[in-house]
DNA sequence: TAACAATCCATTGACGACCATAAAATTCCA
DNA sequence: TGGAATTTTATGGTCGTCAATGGATTGTTA
């Protein structure tokens, strides 16, 4: 398993504290882990990113795409390098959010940690909802792209 | 045999394990079995759509068509990778359905597994028969096609 | 020394591994 | 062909382990 896969809604406890899933604590260790996860207010939406090494690599290819000295690239390295930080896991797998990011996403007492390949979401779980409920309308739109394989009449060959 | 074929309908027990029917089991192992199932919504059913290693392979290439920074691929890998759960196999052969999948489901205490080639549904038995009831109507009116077939319904298992 | 942060410890509840039984299908043999 | 024996499969239960959570203790710094 070296993808961040499906969706766990933890408890925040009275010290700030959340444990990070299990599952996602694996992927971190295969990838390039070094004590903690980078995390960072999502640009487009009310919640976090965060990844571990990886996904550190991925932002600086990113901004590396733009010209050096383009407003753009200005811009965009304080939206992300700015905001981004750098949180350590506990011994017991928990980390704390911080007040910044805890207000960037709406974030409670609980959290859902939304696995989405080479990085994971957090969210507020009754905002994930919402968004989820969102992101389903627009995938049925593309449905047409599962069609053609899965809906083969009897007698269709395989590979 | 290669594909999903036929409907097996089993027990949901008192820990909500359900066994996948052999015939089921021996296709993922061919399919690159890797320890689980992957398991999501249906997007136009009240059913849940599964499958091995070929059906997340068909999930990832359609999140690379798209352009890796957008929204619109935030969203769908939200929609995807966030709804997705890997459903792991015990030694028994049997699978526990997570709260929110068999909610939106309407799961009870049996569900029916449902081949269809290179992936299956799993379904609240009542509705399924409902909408195969449906399907029949649709077979009655273009009959003419299906001649050849004397008897037997989708040639499933019943009991 | 008060306040805060980091580490350690304890509880509990969920999940996985394992075993046992029953029903059904298949094989084998008279 | 009939039926007994064996294997496979479905289902039920138990027990140990680990993750999630809550609380305590130590350390650090203003």
């Amino acid at each position: 398993m070296d993808r961040f896969v499906s969706t766990f809604t933890n408890k925040i406890d009275a010290k700030g504290r959340v444990s990070v899933p299990a599952s996602f604590r694996a992927v971190l260790e295969r990838d390039g882990y070094a004590g903690g996860i980078y995390c960072y207010p999502s640009l487009d939406a009310p919640a976090l990113d965060a990844g571990g090494e990886r996904l550190a690599g991925k932002i600086d290819a990113l901004l590396n795409d733009l010209a050096p000295y383009s407003d753009e690239r200005d811009e965009l390295s304080v939206a992300l390098y700015g905001d981004v930080q750098v949180l350590t896991i506990d011994g017991d797998g928990r980390i704390v959010l911080p007040e910044g990011l805890r207000k960037h996403a709406g974030l409670q007492d609980r959290v859902a940690f939304v696995g989405l390949g080479d990085k994971f979401q957090i969210w507020e779980p009754g905002r994930f909802d919402e968004r989820r409920q969102a992101a389903r309308e627009k995938v049925r739109d593309h449905r047409k792209l599962f069609r053609s394989e899965s809906d083969k009449g009897p007698g269709g060959t395989e590979e």
